[in-house]
DNA sequence: AGTGTGTGCCATGTC
DNA sequence: GGCACACACT
């Protein structure tokens, strides 16, 4: 595919030495970056290669992407796509013995912040002494003890420098300090070619994330530095981008174009505007020839997104027309629903043979999921609900009643019996139904609810099946639903996004979709709150232009009719 | 003592 | 809608 390249981008190609490359949403910079890489190849020594960090799974998808489409199965093999914890995961397994004369071990965030809430004392100070002194590692602090292994260790500077003679650094306003300290030393052994939007700072509210971090990079590292400036090669018209910028640059009159609409509501049409704002954008991506369209709905708050999968979950009418329920995924805050959902499988666990154990079984893991909500945020409701449950579940073992509504329930349900029928999907439904009715258990319900089984639906799914087939029940439910959830959630690859999928608008950066639908709450998840932020906004400006140019063709923004206005007079 | 219920206040964000 | 707090119930 012959690509034509304006003057720029061929400068960019013949520039040698550090290169920062900054450009908007769709101004082409991976694809700069990977016809970089096609440039050096010729030029890498056997066992040579280039490294390519991104943040997510999902950029790394989208990388690879356009390694399929710009690179040869040749160079693709002389290139390698990771996230920064992948790529310090597998040094520190590699080399970090180095540092503590052992082989590591990791402790993944769920179990971490059990351990963490157990511990009492300075977790910062006990996990450091963990990895220093057993080498047992939190997720979190792989790129740490990386950073200290390349500042020690000027030979494994140097190997790392031989192995990869560039490296490119993807969404390089968002590195954190520690990632930061890594670039600054692979610098000084390899070309770093950084790609970068200082519009696109959505996470400078960590204080880990400096906002200056690319005058940093000037300042130490001294790239060449480009600018694509505001070329969008992604959505065709430009007005997605034109519309975007207006509103990061707050100009008023906003700019009328096609692809954007905004539409208000009044509190009591939320839902089913929510709801047809979503079915008018798979209606008219279908119309405009694309089959199998993916939309994204985004919004500002996790508790928000889950309140739309409720919502389009359910019947709506809207001016009259019915509209039917839309099949969706969530992308989740995967840890509680993954504890709802072993409370679920825990249910599908009980059988005709006595009710004692089972229901024993299954407080232990509510409580397990409190335990989980209250490290996650504690709150004095969590934390009694975890000995709520966990002393129901001590009643029940030793054969006497629970004095808690929510175990009563579970218990008489259990002596009632559940009836299984060998459908995995229609029994976990059933399973799930109970939670609906015992009182209490609201929230896990909904929790659950977000385990949509979508693509967990072959493993998941495929596991009961097995599990019923083998036993005629569904014994060992518990563990295969916890243990597969986890897999998803930190292993396994992402998706091509497909359908219709929510999630928080920080979740979406570094995606793509066909259509993207924005929803603002009335309480929650507003695009404005001068409580939070004064104006005019710079930080949810950013936010917004990032969400709106997540869609190729079209967006549509549904708020409250009260709302403050996108940009001012 | 351990739970349940009513009232008033509050409502961002990651891997 | 969730949470903290006060109060009621057994």
């Amino acid at each position: 595919m012959p690509i034509e390249l304006d003057e720029q981008r061929e400068a960019i190609l013949d520039a040698e030495g550090h290169i920062l490359v900054l450009g908007g949403p769709g101004a082409g910079k991976t694809t700069i970056a990977l016809l970089k890489a096609k440039s050096l190849f010729p030029h890498l020594q056997p066992g040579q290669k280039l490294l390519f960090l991104s943040f997510s799974r999902a950029a790394v998808r989208q990388v690879l992407k356009g390694c399929q489409a710009l690179l040869t199965a040749e160079e693709r093999r002389a290139i390698e796509v990771k996230t920064y914890h992948a790529f310090c995961l597998e040094l520190l397994q590699s080399h970090g013995k180095l540092l503590t004369g052992r082989p590591i071990t990791i402790l993944f965030p769920t179990q971490e912040r059990l351990e963490k809430a157990r511990f009492e004392g300075d977790w910062d100070e006990e996990r450091q002494h963990l990895a220093l002194d057993q080498a047992r590692y939190c997720f979190d602090l792989l790129a740490r003890g990386v950073a200290d292994l390349i500042e020690r260790s000027s030979r494994l500077r140097d190997l790392l420098g031989s192995c990869y003679p560039t490296i490119i650094v993807d969404e390089f306003q968002d590195t954190d300090d520690e990632q930061w300290r890594i670039v600054k030393e692979l610098a000084s052994v390899a070309c770093v070619f950084c790609l970068a939007d200082r519009d696109q700072r959505i996470f400078d509210y960590r204080d880990d994330i400096d906002p200056r971090r690319i005058e940093s990079l000037q300042d130490d590292v001294a790239p060449r530095t480009f600018d694509l400036g505001r070329d969008n090669h992604r959505s065709p018209h430009g007005g997605i981008l034109r519309y975007a910028d207006a509103v990061l640059r707050n100009l008023y009159p906003l700019p009328d174009v096609d692809d954007v609409k905004l539409v208000h509501c009044w509190p009591n049409a939320f839902s089913s505007t929510v709801h047809a704002a979503v079915l008018w954008t798979l209606s008219k991506l279908r119309r405009q020839g694309i089959a199998s369209p993916s939309v994204a709905v985004l919004a500002r708050s996790n508790r928000l997104v889950e309140q739309i999968s409720g919502i389009l979950s359910e019947p709506h009418q809207y001016n009259g027309t019915d509209l039917p329920p839309i099949d969706h995924s969530v992308v989740w805050d995967a840890e509680l629903s993954a504890a709802a959902g072993a409370v679920v499988a825990s249910i599908m666990e009980w059988s005709d043979s006595g009710a004692e154990l089972p229901v024993t079984m299954t407080l232990e893991a509510i409580a397990n999921y409190y335990e989980l909500k209250n490290a996650t945020s504690p709150s004095q409701a969590a934390t009694a609900n975890v000995r709520k449950f966990k002393t129901a579940a001590e009643k029940v073992r030793e054969g006497s009643t629970p004095r808690n509504n929510a175990g009563k329930e579970l218990l008489a349900a259990a002596e009632q019996g559940l009836e299984f029928k060998g459908d995995p999907i229609a029994d976990w439904r059933a399973a799930r139904g109970l939670l609906q009715k015992v009182s209490h258990l609201e929230e896990l319900y909904r929790q659950s609810r977000l385990v949509r089984l979508f693509r967990a639906t072959d493993t998941i799914g495929g596991g009961l099946a097995d599990l019923w087939l083998t036993k005629g029940n569904y014994e060992g439910a518990t563990q295969l639903v916890s243990r597969t959830l986890e897999h998803e959630r930190l292993i396994a690859a992402d998706q091509e996004p497909s359908g219709c999928m929510l999630m928080s608008m920080h979740k979406s950066k570094g995606k793509e979709f066909d259509g993207v639908v924005i929803v603002e709450g009335a309480y929650a998840g507003l695009f404005f709150d001068p409580g939070r932020e004064q104006p005019p906004f710079e930080r949810s400006r950013r936010l917004l232009r990032v969400a709106i140019t997540r869609a190729r063709t079209n967006v549509i923004i549904v708020r409250q009719t009260n709302a403050h206005p996108l940009t001012d007079q």
